[in-house]
DNA sequence: CGATACGCAAGAGCAGTGCTCTCGATTGTG
DNA sequence: CACAATCGAGAGCACTGCTCTTGCGTATCG
């Protein structure tokens, strides 16, 4: 029944955006609208939920285009088939991004049941780091630390790469971390439309973004 | 009297984020609802006007930043300036950032009279880039070109450099885009709750990557 | 087998929304 | 002075999220 009700509202989520209506969805289901609050108690517990789901599906996508490389250590293909799964979900499921990585709702406050959900993809993408770095793969990276990280950065940077690879150096995750921002900074800029007339060949552009970007880890 | 309305619509913003209620700015005002409609004649031309303002404000903001550093050779300054300033701006107006660079309002489609009032911070941004190549004063850039790019991307590279920076060689020019996806995913990203419990020292973290990313433009 | 309790959906209703239309009043102009 | 243009008020329509009460059906327990 929830998973219906889900159903239903996915469904309304690629018109209506972010603001979809209880009573349209329980139209759609032959209810009546407070039918529909018997299981889920608000409207933005269903959107949580949906979140949720959006969540785990991303991560998902990235986690199985990442394990269909084959050969482990080729970490630039691993790279890039994990980013070009970010983007081909996004393009698939555009209001499932926008939901994820858009403007917040106003009074929404995302609850903490979605932040392991929303942890998968990073994860995928800083594990590829890792084994580089672990199996001494990774070439000297394209870029020149000019200044030393200050002491916040690096508590920042030993915090996030947590127990996914403890072992890499502070500049790396700093590389790698800017890879993830360009990642989804590529992918909402071109989702929320600011690449019109700017960007025509948004697929290549964006492999050529995200190859910059690898040379710029060393992957 | 259009200016009134859009100063308590900008108060609501921050409060009410996109979906802001045409009746609340009425009674803020002492009005009814329906006199609204004399001056804006529906509710998304009234948020088509906010962007407007939005786009210039941090437009503007953005130009007093650059035009700040006296020494007009100093392009890694004027880079820091410029996108210090956007972040600066976006944290004090975030309901407008989000308008600008969040989801898109689901019926809403932006009209063109937007584009040029979007165009002022990209420009600032690529003066800094066209000045330092034009003076020749530009570091061997940080980055390693792996593949040629694709005639497409190319195409879109010449349009994008338009007349702005017409000498800027393609491959700098992606490194610059490179630059504006990395500003804005890294605002985006931040304002948009994807660095809680992951970025602590915000301010630090992103001149850490503004830095790289003028490495990587050879700033 | 009968009585009770529970799960579930329907309906009415409240306060709020964008938007349209009509009707007065006020103001400025020929 | 009379006319016209402008502007705000009010009522009303269809819609929204949400609450509360009511009633129906079924399953369980004594």
């Amino acid at each position: 029944m929830m998973a219906e009700i889900k159903a239903v509202a996915r469904t309304h989520l690629a018109t209506d955006g972010a603001n979809l209506s209880l009573r349209a969805v329980a139209r759609d289901m032959d209810m009546v609208s407070s039918a529909l609050y018997r299981y889920y108690p608000s409207r933005d517990d269903l959107l949580t939920a949906l979140i949720i789901d959006a969540y785990n599906d991303l991560g998902a996508t990235v986690e199985a285009a990442d394990a269909a490389v084959a050969d482990r250590h080729k970490l630039r293909e691993r790279w890039l088939a994990a980013t070009r799964a970010v983007r081909g979900w996004a393009l698939a499921n555009p209001a499932e991004y926008a939901l994820l990585y858009g403007s917040p709702v106003p009074g929404y406050a995302a609850p903490t049941d979605t932040i392991a959900a929303a942890a998968r993809t990073p994860v995928v993408l800083a594990r590829i780091l890792a084994d580089g770095f672990g199996s001494g793969q990774l070439a000297k990276p394209g870029y020149r630390p000019s200044a030393p990280m200050t002491e916040s950065v690096r508590a920042d940077m030993m915090r996030a790469r947590g127990d996914i690879a403890p072992e890499l150096p502070d500049e790396l995750m700093l590389a790698g971390l800017s890879g993830w921002i360009q990642l989804f900074g590529a992918v909402s800029l071109e989702l929320f439309g600011q690449f019109n007339n700017v960007i025509d060949a948004r697929a290549e552009f964006f492999d050529e973004q995200m190859a910059l970007m690898a040379d710029l880890m060393g992957l």
